[in-house]
DNA sequence: CTTTGTGCAAACGATTTGCAGGATG
DNA sequence: CATCCTGCAAATCGTTTGCACAAAG
């Protein structure tokens, strides 16, 4: 899964991206984790040290890397849209009490793409979402 | 499913829910649909014919109504909440295409919880996603 | 008559947008 | 050097809140 700055830089270009110090740091940062932050988690993160990016510009290289299928929205709490370097597919566990949200391998329900739906719905994708209480929080 | 007026409030007497006009109305019109309306869609039809309820009154009727668990949040896209009487348990299925929503029988994929998570995860619940094209937009 | 709900309008948080200047290819 | 990006601030959208009045039990 790690990356170096030049293979990031060549996955940018190859998506026809232009490639600038705020859409890459904003690629690489999320390349790095597997939190699935919020733009206000990752935007905090990006200007810890130095400024990297302005709030407007974060969400338009959020968008670019969206329209590029180079990472997904992940959608699973009310309000908030978190971000997610992994467009693998895969499932998503979520603690109820801490908020934390972490994958779960696609293996883990491959099961559930044996049961065919009902004529008339064409499937293209299909996720399971569980909710629970994780390590930290029992 | 459906019921009569004096049912409807005899349920919310039994979660001992201040029966108003209002709230009246917010449940019977959820009981009485299974599109998953947005807080937007359900205020519209509520004053169709005439004035019932403000959008404020309406959000603390949803919420009153969730907190009683007579209503449950469907999070499914983007930005909007969607509200949903239904409360057994089951999964969802949307229209990529027009944004349509609609139930999938809890059966249809009974044999999600066979497979156990990795210890140290508690569940408490799953919900299977499903996205594609519905009937009407083929 | 005590408690809780209602409706208005203002407040809020997340995201989007218009636009002038700046950087990329 | 044409095109696309950046950053600021204002705008927008869904939802929440403060408060004075009204209705429910």
């Amino acid at each position: 899964m790690s990356q170096t700055k030049a293979e990031i830089i060549q996955t940018l270009k190859a998506k026809k991206l232009r490639v600038t110090p705020q859409r890459y740091a904003v690629y690489a940062n999320l390349l790095g984790r597997e939190d699935h932050p919020t733009a206000e988690q990752l935007l905090k993160d990006l200007n810890k040290d130095a400024p990297t990016s302005s709030q407007a510009t974060l969400y338009s290289s959020l968008q670019a890397l969206r329209n590029a299928d180079l990472i997904r929205d992940v959608i699973i709490e009310e309000g908030v849209c978190r971000y997610d370097a992994n467009i693998d597919l895969h499932h998503h566990f979520r603690c109820t009490k801490c908020g934390s949200i972490e994958d779960v391998p696609w293996e883990h329900f491959k099961q559930v793409e044996a049961k065919p739906l009902r004529d008339g719905l064409q499937v293209e994708s299909y996720e399971v979402t569980i909710r629970g209480i994780c390590d930290r929080c029992q």
